[in-house]
DNA sequence: GTTGATGCAAATGGTTTGCATAAGG
DNA sequence: CCTTATGCAAACCATTTGCATCAAC
């Protein structure tokens, strides 16, 4: 039950890093021109990969797809809400510790995902309403 | 264009309220049972309706499928990673405000969600590891 | 009566899986 | 060699959609 380093996995890991918060179906499209045999299932199969052994962050945010973010660091994120697209999103002292301490659900809590929503600087641009 | 009051509409809506942060498909479950001609397409229509006129939340948190959740009050939820049941969250003092004025991202923030994930107390108990 | 809502079934689309083959260690 | 990973295609399953019919108002 060893990991395997393979070509694909090293191909895999390259376009997630060189795109931004990708789909799967997103990073196989920009594999697929390079690497046309490189199949579909094994880019879930990758990404879920690096999901569970912690190369990678999966991020289920609104909007349908799954996105995928190569930095594991504890940081936040904002979603377009008339495109979709996913940035990182600086925070100045968010007490993210004290938040945990504080929540009371009867639940172990392990952490927490926080997720801004509005719309990004081209939609803002784009769009009047 | 004007939306329309519906014996479905009253049905699902009853059941949403029943049901604890449920799924459509758990919705239409429940209800089929009593209403056996009530499809699944408007169990997903109706609960999209209430979700963009704002009678209900729409819950996309890790997890393959959408939940709803009939209070549209402002609260956090928490997430069990092992059983998938969600859970509403009493928060102290959480400067929801604060925090999104200092979110910077290029983005015009308009809100943020926040999930703590965990195990909830059945799973505590029921598991080790 | 008008027209938005529903039921049904078929279509969608992201994601997963079974299985034979390929290739890492 | 032994096993895990891949490729391919088919399967899955939540969700959506087209269309004829039904029922609010």
């Amino acid at each position: 039950m060893q990991e395997r380093q393979t070509k694909q996995k090293q191909i895999i890991y390259e376009a997630l890093k060189t795109l931004d918060h990708p789909t799967a179906t997103e990073v196989y499209s920009y594999i697929k021109e390079a690497n046309p045999t490189l199949s579909r299932a094994t880019v879930f199969r990758v990404l879920g990969g690096f999901a569970s052994t912690g190369r990678a962050l999966e991020l289920r945010l609104a909007g349908s797809e799954v996105r995928y973010d190569y930095n594991v660091a504890k940081h936040c994120h904002a979603r377009c809400v008339r495109c979709g697209r996913v940035a990182d999103v600086e925070i100045a002292g968010l007490p993210m510790e004290g938040i945990q301490a504080t929540a009371y659900s009867g639940f172990e809590i392990e952490g927490c995902a926080v997720e801004f929503y509005g719309k990004c600087q081209e939609c803002k641009v784009a769009q009047i309403n």
